[in-house]
DNA sequence: GGTAGGCCTGTATAAGTATGCAACACATAT
DNA sequence: ATATGTGTTGCATACTTATACAGGCCTACC
């Protein structure tokens, strides 16, 4: 009975626009659906809809709020796991750490790089199987380095 | 005074999640920006923000028609309204800039960045939201920096 | 049977968001 | 200098969404 109506309520969404749960209200009475607001405010729980400008939208593509919510659901792995997944060397040249990885892992080691916030990294980018850490400088560099290849020894 | 305001919060957001218009408030003043929630709507609204689970997102996702189509529609956004639409933050360290955008907006930024072919800028790398500008030494970095700080603050 | 737990719902209301209005600041035109 | 237009803000409040609560309907298991 709900099931069906969260697929109505999809394609209502699909076919036009919805800018409020009353509006909503209105189209599912129309398809002979008599709920109320609070119970679509339910179902858009359920269903793990967004709305932004241009109304309620279903989670699809590579929106942010898809991405956002599977970031809060399953714990992002901890830099540690990563390193030891992914990691294979570390390498320093001036202010900046080079970390290769197994191919296709420098993205994920680089988000969780980036969750731990260490002040002395300015900035990551990742390729397929490298990341490249920017440090404020050449000493801090250095100890970053330090602290990664610990990690990739454990 | 606005502008920058909604700068910050961009920030924020790709910071940690907010969850209402209150939060966010509260986040705000901590850096110093004291307004109300009234206005915060408001920027909410300039900033074409969405709400889902998770709390409020970047439209950076495909599936908000109008940016999408503004994106696509006419020639390739000049360097400006670049840095206005996707920038987040710049600094710089030694010869290197490090500019944040939001996610995906590296490889379109770094690509106007090439198109000026400035002459300080030995070459640009671009991540999913950060673009690494090589300058040919400290001074001319800092420049830039101030270059792209300029627009990002306008 | 009867009881307990789970799920779904509407009601009422709390929580959150948008907006009309007036005040003010600043720019440009008269 | 005064007027007019544009833009921004806070306040108060209308509008919208989420949720605590209670009741109904199942099913499973004494």
């Amino acid at each position: 009975m709900t099931a069906q109506r969260l697929n109505v309520i999809r394609e209502v969404l699909a076919s036009s626009p919805v800018a409020s749960q009353d509006e909503l209200r209105r189209k599912l009475r129309r398809r002979g659906i008599h709920v109320t607001q609070a119970t679509l405010s339910r179902d858009i729980h359920k269903l793990r809809l967004s709305k932004g400008p241009g109304g309620y939208s279903l989670p699809n593509g590579h929106n942010v709020p898809t991405i956002a919510a599977a970031a809060e659901e399953d714990q992002p792995l901890s830099l540690g796991e990563m390193i030891d997944s992914f990691g294979l060397r570390v390498r320093q040249a001036m202010n900046q750490v080079v970390l290769s990885t197994v191919m296709g892992g420098a993205q994920p080691v680089a988000a969780a790089l980036d969750r731990e916030e260490w002040p002395e990294v300015v900035g990551t980018i990742a390729g397929d199987d490298t990341v490249l850490l920017i440090c404020t400088d050449s000493r801090h560099a250095s100890e970053v380095e330090t602290r990664l290849r610990t990690m990739l020894e454990v």
